[in-house]
DNA sequence: GCCGTTTTCGGCCCGACTGTTTTCAGTCG
């Protein structure tokens, strides 16, 4: 049987709501399905491995009933329930849900009067019959969504599907930009993005924006000006434009003196609103992107001197800080709103103070152009370039982790060789470098250089440095870069192998292997890794590079509460890509990282005992 | 169908927008 992901278990249990709203099953069993979906796709284990351990209960939302047909999917590889409710909706209504605006009841009655049959060639169908003009004539729809059907096939075909998502460093390019544009209007007062792009998700569906302002309709007259594709939506609370990129951009105004409670409400996400929104009415508050509804009779004095709107009844605010404390919470960071105990944290005053960018200390990951006969790819740029560079940011330290020269080309004796005259080639470079620094500026304080490696795990868990070249660099980075597919057992025991094979193994490298919306990360038993980092003293990276961003901040949360440190480390293949150390910081933020939770925040003289066991 | 520091029954977040309608259903974020 094959195993089911937990992306596979969050899609199914999604067509299921899906396929109760088209039978107009009772709404909250719909609603209860989906945050089933919701809580399995974040799941930081495999639902299959909560199933081994007979735990599937323990799935926040996933109760008796649903854990029942679970259990059956599982050990069958079926759940007669899932396919009796399924067997009553034709296939072919489930590609349509992908079209933006057609949802299940849509697209169950498009395919019913129809009777498209495939999914394969549903869309295309569906779009000759609108072309036709049959869909105008359906009761409850008209000559206008016809047109809105059209068009948005045309979005679909371009991309723009509900589950089209993009790396977080493209949206947040593409949302600088446009922010830069926008702040061009000095009637512009504050300006935001909103959405999973603030909260630093590693990968962005919509990019939305918020501006505050007291001239709403110039602002949004501007913003439509912005180079685009096509216009989808223009109202008098923002607009929305598809670029030539196929990329959605919205835009969202508000009154300065509300800006807070909206910027709130479109940050999310969902899952933490709802929590949120459900601990306020227990005090009679009810929330809402305008501000908040007191629903009590007593005055409630937390919303004293705030500006009320009569027209509303609703109490406005213009910052996010004196909304959270309104309902009597302390303001919570962006990437802790997931849902994941942060309302209960902040209630008891105990929310983590989140590592910054500021706090990096160092990059140990940086591969140069020193060809040292490798059979992975060569940086671009040589070490006296990335020093300059690491000097200009500040840093304490960097460490140059290439990748081992090839075993398959070179004897043990050849590799020996290669590595120690690597090391002269650094140490000679770098001692010029520094005569140079102290020359030419005023300061004495320079980078410090670790001479290190990037070292292959093979797939039998062998690394791919002969022990005498250890002689030769500081420490090693171990990283996975084939056999991506080992099952979950040969996978734990392969890495293991590695982790404890020579004590200047001092960081695991991108440890998923996953490369965002391309591969799946391994399978792999977390807890048996973090036990064995915990022991050895190794850190876990948190690879900062953008297709990469790994580990992913679901298992940093995780792996943080075992007391696992992380290495914030950029993989640079490029000097430019330097600057990509704060989305490493994002994912630790995600992860709930404080400063010292990162190896990497360490002085020097810190960071040198711990990467040396001295 | 899920869930519980007052509950094992009776609740379940909130509002905007759209289109086709005279009060609402569907979709979205």
């Amino acid at each position: 049987m094959k195993t089911l992901t937990n992306i596979e278990l969050a899609q199914l249990l999604r067509k299921m709501a899906a396929s109760y709203q088209m039978l107009g099953e009772n709404r909250f069993k719909i609603i209860a399905y989906e945050r089933a979906a919701d809580s399995i796709e974040h799941l930081t284990s495999e639902a299959k491995d909560y199933w081994d351990d007979g735990k599937l209960g323990d799935i926040p939302s996933v109760g008796a009933g649903i854990a029942y047909y679970l259990d059956e999917l599982f050990r069958s590889g079926h759940a007669r329930h899932f396919d009796d409710v399924m067997k009553r909706i034709p296939e072919a209504v489930f590609p349509l849900l992908l079209i933006p605006g057609i949802g299940p009841k849509k697209a169950y009655r498009l395919v019913k009067e129809f009777g498209f049959g495939s999914s394969k060639t549903v869309v295309s169908e569906l779009e000759a019959a609108a072309r036709d003009g049959k869909i105008a004539s359906m009761e409850g729809f008209g000559d206008k969504s016809e047109d809105v059907i059209l068009s948005s096939i045309a979005l679909y075909k371009k991309g723009a599907i509900k589950e089209n998502r993009m790396e977080l460093p493209l949206a947040d390019t593409i949302a600088q930009d446009v922010m830069t544009y926008l702040m061009k209007l000095k009637e512009v007062e504050a300006i935001d993005v909103l959405g999973s792009l603030r909260r630093h998700v590693a990968t962005i569906g919509d990019i939305d924006i918020a501006a505050a302002t007291k001239k709403p309709e110039l602002v949004i007259a501007h913003f439509v000006q912005y180079p685009h594709e096509k216009l989808i939506d223009e109202g008098p609370r923002g607009a929305s434009i598809l670029l030539h990129s196929g990329r959605q951009v919205d835009l969202r105004v508000s009154d300065p003196r509300s800006y807070g409670a909206m910027l709130q409400y479109f940050t999310g996400s969902k899952n933490h609103n709802i929590k949120l929104r459900s601990y306020a009415l227990e005090q009679g508050l009810s929330l809402s992107e305008h501000g908040i509804k007191y629903m009590g009779k007593i005055q409630n004095s937390k919303l004293k001197g705030q500006n009320y709107n009569a027209k509303l009844k609703t109490y406005q605010f213009d910052t996010e800080e004196s909304f959270y404390k309104a309902i009597g919470l302390p303001w919570i960071a962006p990437e802790l709103r997931e849902d994941k105990g942060e309302i209960d944290f902040a209630l008891r005053g105990s929310l983590p103070n989140l590592v910054e960018l500021s706090d990096i200390r160092g990059d140990l990951h940086i591969h140069t152009n020193y060809d040292l006969s490798s059979s992975h790819d060569l940086g671009a740029d040589p070490l006296t370039v990335y020093l300059d560079r690491a000097m200009e940011l500040g840093y304490a330290y960097i460490g140059i982790s290439d990748h081992n020269p090839s075993v398959t080309k070179h004897s043990v004796s050849q590799i020996v060789d290669i590595m120690k005259r690597r090391k002269g080639y650094y140490e000679h470079q770098y001692s010029s470098w520094t005569q140079k620094v102290s020359k030419n500026k005023s300061t004495d304080r320079h980078p410090e250089l670790f001479i290190m490696c990037e070292v292959d795990i093979q797939p039998d868990g062998a690394l791919a440095l002969p022990e005498k070249a250890f002689d030769y660099v500081d420490a090693v980075v171990v990283s996975i870069h084939s056999s991506f597919t080992q099952s979950k057992d040969v996978m734990t025991k392969r890495v293991i192998t590695a982790l404890i094979a020579h004590p200047k193994v001092r960081i695991f490298g991108h440890p998923t292997g996953r490369l965002l919306t391309k591969r799946e990360g391994v399978e792999i038993d977390w807890n048996e890794i973090f036990t064995v980092c915990k022991d050895r003293n190794i850190a876990l990276e948190i690879n900062a590079h953008p297709q990469r961003l790994d580990l992913p901040d679901t298992i940093v949360y995780d792996a943080r509460k075992e007391g696992i440190r992380f290495c914030i480390n950029t993989d640079s293949h490029a000097v430019s890509q330097m600057d990509m150390m704060r989305y490493g910081v994002s994912v630790a933020r995600r992860g709930w990282c404080q400063k010292d939770d990162i190896i990497n925040s360490l002085e020097y003289t810190e960071f040198r005992k711990w990467l040396k066991r001295s």
